[in-house]
DNA sequence: TTGACTTACTGTCGTTTTCACAATATATAA
DNA sequence: TTATATATTGTGAAAACGACAGTAAGTCAA
């Protein structure tokens, strides 16, 4: 035990709320506790951060230990300090939102987890320390943020139909959306752009794929332009 | 130095970045450093946080004591965790922003601050730390949230005139505003009202003052009212 | 082959909002 | 009385918004 300060110290942790979409609603990653305190109960994917580590490596260290998930959009919103948020000793943990493709990420059991799985983000379960509370600000969150950055898109596959990219956003912000308008408005914005030739099948008519269009967005935002839907 | 732990742990502090509004421009205060690292540098106030204490108490008790404001509006608005951001040894920050009214605060020397001062946001001197780029993070913050709440109002004196708002929201987000489109949508929204037979009285025309009305913003949100300047 | 089914796709029109723009009003100061 | 400084107000054209429903293009099963 060689580390020793003149005052007592916080813990220091992250935690990832991991956003997923499967064409029916919003999902959220959760992993199984397998180690004390609340094991066995439900939580999210997280833990201490090292001295020497940053905060985003801590999180992306976490979340791959715990999940297996690599290469996702992380976005940092908020540091959680209650003082009784763990009942072992003080500890204050740096919250990240994590967007991703869901089936990119069939997850697996690790580690400290004993499974990951995907949850309806309307259907949790208890949920360990504040988590519950982390959680809803990271919905909060990203329904704010959802309506004025293209974010949305990284929860979708990369070719994806305009039904679908609609679906997510009656999902994320829990309203329907007028099918017409929305569609004005999203090809509107020219931020996405109709693959050729490439349409998805099923028992109806075909649906033409798009893709966003990432470079176009920064042309775009350069010359002042605001996304919003 | 009774305090030990298995693992080495960083230490925890929270920054303020203090806006205020003077009429002409927005204003930042900071303080000189009284210690080291970093003495006689121009810094964010802040300090560490105790181990038993509220992030935000830590921030309006530092704020407190190195600046003598107290009672102020407070938002946390992200973490700094950079592995080298205090040549001392790892620290995070929890950055805090402040909205105040300027001459409500002649600010004071303290105990760890040899004095602090009101600087323009865009004429600031060299910073310790990396308390820089937290300034540049607060003022986009405030940039994005003073459009769609109305928190603006926290940095004007409690009777204003619609000249003064508009100047600040001219100072916030960088760019002139058409009077009369600004005056129109501010009161639209029924959130200012008029103070009767009361008026700021210069060498001109006297200008009609108002008083922003939090009772009846909460009943416009409750009935799904968005505010957006 | 045909008809039923499922989902994709598209356009109009009235209303509202936005934006550009400048003249008059009311006080003080000389 | 006049000069000066700032406060205050309205209009019209263009663009954006929002409500609304019928046709298109495939699959599937009889």
């Amino acid at each position: 035990m060689p580390f020793t300060y003149e005052y007592p110290r916080a813990a220091l942790t992250v935690d990832c709320v991991v956003f997923g979409f499967d064409g029916e609603g919003l999902k959220l990653l959760l992993i199984e506790r397998g180690l004390e305190p609340f094991k066995g109960r439900w939580a999210l994917p997280g833990g201490f951060v090292r001295v020497d580590e940053e905060l985003e490596h801590a999180a992306r260290r976490e979340l791959h230990e715990e999940t297996g998930i690599s290469e996702v959009v992380l976005e940092q919103f908020q540091a959680f300090g209650g003082i009784n948020r763990d009942p072992r000793e003080r500890v204050v943990s740096v919250a990240y939102f994590a967007l991703t493709r869901l089936d990119d990420h069939r997850p697996q059991a690790s580690t400290d987890a004993r499974q990951a799985v995907w949850f309806n983000a309307n259907e949790l379960p208890k949920l360990a320390f504040d988590h519950q509370a982390i959680i809803q600000q990271a919905l909060t969150h990203l329904r704010s943020r959802v309506r004025v950055e293209p974010i949305g898109f990284h929860l979708l596959p990369p070719k994806f139909t305009l039904t679908q990219l609609q679906g997510l956003y009656e999902s994320v912000l829990g309203r329907e959306v007028d099918i017409r308008n929305f569609r004005k408005r999203v090809l509107a914005m020219e931020l996405v752009v109709a693959l050729k030739k490439e349409f998805q099948r099923g028992r109806q008519r075909p649906a033409q794929l798009y893709r966003f269009d990432p470079k176009r967005y920064e042309q775009l935002k350069k010359s002042g332009f605001q996304f919003e839907l």
